[in-house]
DNA sequence: CGCGGAATTGAAAATACTCAAAATTAGTGG
DNA sequence: CCACTAATTTTGAGTATTTTCAATTCCGCG
């Protein structure tokens, strides 16, 4: 008996460790196997380079097997918005189905795998899969549901509290995943950062170091210790605050 | 011959005007009278009154017959988030299928009128009619797009740029209805577009006197007259700019 | 060891906010 | 239809948060 040396087993959702998060949350064995042949090759992108591209094509839906992406728009006179961050088990590309264009950029800030999902091949098991169906509905909803978070983030809230919900829900996100939610990499810049949080750059450097010296976090480079997740979440949530010099 | 006194004739997607902008898009006759079974009672809204409300089991998406609605979100803090103004054919709901449970609050801001489909029922459908669950997708998939574009506004522009995107969409979305696009009213008092807009109700005030010293438009309580709508796209897509004091 | 991108820090400036008051509009009841 | 009150909107002046501009510092990498 030799084990094989060929490529050909291809480990499919069931051996991922993100089926309990990704599009084949709660599906059978059987219906897992079928959604597996349909998935498309896996992808790799290194760190820095595009998955998609505003106004390409939309062919596929993308499942991040491993890694971080984000993702950002451009408008006519050239402003770029992060529009997300997106981890291992989310969903890369809803927002293209509308227009069968992608609508935004979508890079990675690591080395990462994706699985490539043809849409119309997908379209094809929604008929003889309700189960199917019915969790994609739940990921689009959420992440409707997300970015309107992120709109009362933008519109509501002061630069302390805005940086509070994102390390705060970074964290959660971490902790949904079986990792520490206290202590993590920041896999993007500072300039990514603000970007998203509506913020200079300069505005992200400062509020670290009060966050540093309130003793809310420790930071060495990009490696994060959240300190007092308690009084964290609490500036986030918007109960208490901090004063701009202590 | 008597014409029938009695309610039972229950207009359907076919004769609303709706129909091609709304759920029912692009469907055949057969299909559409299939959907209009499947959708509910029609309910009124008077202006002010709740359609849902944040947290609320989620049972049904609604259909703006007429009327316009807009949806906030609220934080543990109380602050509010306006996340969009909705108007006829667009659909009310949809980020509440993840959670089973309304994530904002649908407030009418006139006397509307909404179709209630029941969700599950509707699931019952896409089986059977991949039209009516492809223009759902595109439904969904377009409300993540519109979203991420007001995280665009509201993260990356100033004042006078978010206002100029707010007016311009709204004549956009009028012109795609077939009304006006640069004569409408704005349904929605000057509170809720600096709540919409990031921004506090002086500075949208200050904003259209400055719009209207400029000669951009004309306004005259609510009533809107766009008088140069070309300067007013430059504007929204940040390609010109005008100055704070002329 | 030195170069270059990224991050931090400081000081000045600007945009939008807060507070306050006046003006306009909407709603209500006579 | 008008008068009265409440709510909304406008305008002004001063303030605050965040940005901009500038100068260092830090760190990875050749």
């Amino acid at each position: 008996m030799t084990t094989s040396p060929l490529p050909a087993i291809k480990a499919g959702c069931a051996t991922c460790s993100m089926h309990q998060l990704c599009l084949p949350m709660g599906l059978s064995d059987n219906d897992m196997a079928r959604l597996d042949q349909v998935i498309g090759r896996r992808r790799r992108i290194a760190s820095g380079e595009r998955l998609y591209q505003m106004d390409a094509p939309f062919k596929s839906l993308y499942a991040i097997r491993f890694g971080h992406f984000k993702t950002s728009q451009i408008n006519a006179a050239g402003g770029q918005q992060i529009t997300g961050f997106q981890m291992a088990g989310e969903l890369l590309g809803m927002d293209a189905i509308s227009s069968e264009r992608h609508q935004c950029d979508a890079v990675a800030l690591e080395d990462s795998e994706v699985c490539e999902i043809p849409f119309d091949t997908l379209e094809g098991l929604f008929g003889e899969m309700p189960n199917l169906l019915r969790h994609f509905h739940r990921m689009m909803s959420g992440e409707i549901t997300r970015e309107q978070n992120v709109m009362l983030l933008l519109g509501n809230m002061r630069a302390e509290q805005r940086f509070a919900v994102f390390l705060t829900n970074l964290a959660a996100r971490y902790a949904a995943r079986g990792y520490s939610s206290t202590q993590f990499e920041l896999r993007m810049s500072r300039e990514d950062i603000g970007n998203y949080l509506g913020l200079t750059i300069e505005s992200v450097s400062r509020l670290l170091s009060r966050f540093k010296t309130l003793g809310l976090l420790a930071v060495t480079k990009r490696a994060i210790t959240l300190r007092e997740p308690a009084r964290l979440q609490a500036l986030a949530a918007g109960t208490e605050q901090c004063s701009p010099l202590v």
